[in-house]
DNA sequence: TACTCGTATGTGATCGGTCACAATTATGAG
DNA sequence: CTCATAATTGTGACCGATCACATACGAGTA
């Protein structure tokens, strides 16, 4: 009944060699005569044979199967973050293993770690933008299994690819600044995100530096709906900002929806700038402007870091910067 | 130099057991003296052994890993299927392997079906939203491994999980035409996605049952670009239209973006609907009016599809329907 | 002819677990 | 006191591949 798969030795069986061989043809080794080569590829076509990749890692010790355990998943950086660690993966021959966090308890983190290095995966990507999940802790649940974060806490001499908030803020503020706007606010992303805190101690700064008081700043979640709802209490508290510093582009739309229904005229009344441009954003009203993200780039850096740790474990450490870029749509002008 | 992981046998050196009295304490065996069980465990414990899943997949012939393949990932839908999918079979004991396709080539296709079946995944769940790739393709690559697929096409007796699109569609449609719409036009998506062409063909069937002509439809990729090129192209053509039938959310903001640039105002000159309910849709100006798809349903009942098919593959075959729900909110109103 | 050498192929041990069964000890019944 | 039974523990074979090594063979050289 159950149906059974074949093996190297069935395929050595029927074609009259040994096992020994078919694994030799298999992987493409040199000294096998061309018609054994030939008969035993035959055999593995007609009995469509495949190779047990269990039992391959189990005899070689690698698994050509990297992790990702990622938290914050369901935003939009993670994921497309994701998508593209995939594809790259997939292109240098590995796998993913794929493993979100959704809250960031130590024990669900203990748990889907022990699973994964249980897995004996060859490497595990850690998207980690929220504060809790140093590099330390992490690798010491990593039973030596080589590790590297994209976008944790910035300037640590770990193995990890991050994205310059800092850089990307002051790009943005400066650019308010200098159309003229005095008095600004700020919804910022969860100030357990290293991302959101960059962002945000750099907006004082910026405004600091340009000897300017920062407005009232309010706390978001991301989601479009507690952009709504921060907006509104920033309205209601102080109202007389006349450009708007928001976390993600979700929550900016969330803002303007709130600003237009105080009768406000976006950018007319109050400029509104977002953060990561996502592709819906040129088609707000009006079009966003925000500060360009390049998640892919991101995925791809990991990747590609996590497989040179693995081949030179003795590689020199280091993080990679990753610099966002200010695109200018309509939704920021010249305050009247 | 080469950390070398402890083993079943390392433990049982230490602990001054057999090797399968170690076993057994791991597998929660019941005939293990309780002093035994302690004293393994605390070695165990001590030396931070942790079995080596690799090696027990291989022996029992079972790696508790699910795949999902997913055609036309980076869409909303098929990434919020995704993120279900990986949460419930994680809280059922399951891991998850990862593989995107993004051009469905027969190519392709292949080479990531022999890599997950080389794998020896347990099951496999296919998003396959898109024609080209029937069940009885991918059951024929599947090699034996059960297979149940999230939104193939509809009304085949294979193991699989859709929401009925029919449904959806007829519902936004009738709606319209309840408020005396006359003149409708679609954006819809592309027509090689199953949900696509079922919407598209119940929305001419809805306007024909009605008596009425239903005005041009163009096709879309689901990108907000693409809608608002598409409602360009519309007006241009064929501008005497009071509805405007969508086929996502983000095409419909696109859409809505060039009826504003034309001087239209939406909904009191045209209507707009879309399809999903992303959670940005209540915060387009105006506030969207769509249908909702319970994606989360949608990827948790594939893993329990699955995970049923795998333990008891004799069940009988069943498609299980999913119904959507039109959420009204601003874009649409009577015409004037 | 004998010797080395390179190519082609086969054998046994191994990776780290599990399974089926055997062996040992303790317990209670006849 | 002996035997059947149960609880606990140990042994050998096996899952399906790889690796290191041994062997067979024909060709080239001295």
């Amino acid at each position: 009944m159950k149906k059974q798969r074949y093996t190297l030795h069935d395929v050595a069986r029927i074609a009259e060699v040994s096992y020994q061989t078919v694994s030799r043809v298999i992987n493409a080794h040199p000294s096998v005569s061309p018609e054994t080569r030939a008969r035993v590829q035959k055999v593995i076509a007609e009995l469509g044979y495949q190779p047990n990749m269990v039992a391959k890692s189990l005899a070689v010790n690698r698994s050509h199967t990297l992790a990702v355990l990622v938290f914050g998943m369901s935003h939009y950086g993670p994921t497309q973050i994701v998508l593209n660690i995939e594809r790259t993966a997939k292109a240098l021959g590995y796998d993913l293993i794929f493993s979100a966090i959704n809250q960031p308890s130590s024990d669900a983190l203990h748990q889907a770690m022990d699973n994964l290095t249980g897995r004996r995966v060859d490497g595990i990507l850690a998207i980690s933008p929220v504060v809790g999940f140093a590099y330390d802790d992490l690798a010491s649940l990593c039973h030596g299994i080589p590790l590297v974060q994209i976008d944790p806490e910035i300037g640590l001499e770990v193995p990890s690819v991050v994205v310059e908030q800092t850089y990307g803020s002051r790009l943005v503020t400066e650019y308010l600044i200098g159309m003229g706007h005095q008095r600004m606010a700020e919804i910022s992303g969860p100030l357990n995100w290293f991302g959101a805190i960059a962002r945000h101690e750099q907006w004082t700064a910026s405004l600091h530096a340009a000897g300017l008081q920062p407005q009232k700043s309010i706390e978001g979640d991301w989601s479009a709906d507690s952009g709504y709802r921060s907006a509104r209490l920033l309205l209601n508290d102080d109202p007389g900002f006349t450009a708007l510093v928001v976390g993600n582009d979700q929550m900016a739309l969330g803002a303007i929806y709130a600003l237009r229904e105080r009768g406000l005229r976006v950018p007319d009344d109050v400029s509104v700038v977002g953060f990561d441009d996502i592709p819906e954003a040129a088609f707000f009203r009006p079009a966003l402007t925000t500060v360009q993200q390049d998640f892919n780039a991101l995925g791809a850096m990991g990747v590609r870091c996590l497989l040179e740790f693995i081949e030179a474990p003795d590689t020199p450490v280091q993080q990679h910067l990753l610099y966002p870029k200010l695109i200018v749509r309509d939704s920021a002008a010249p305050p009247r």
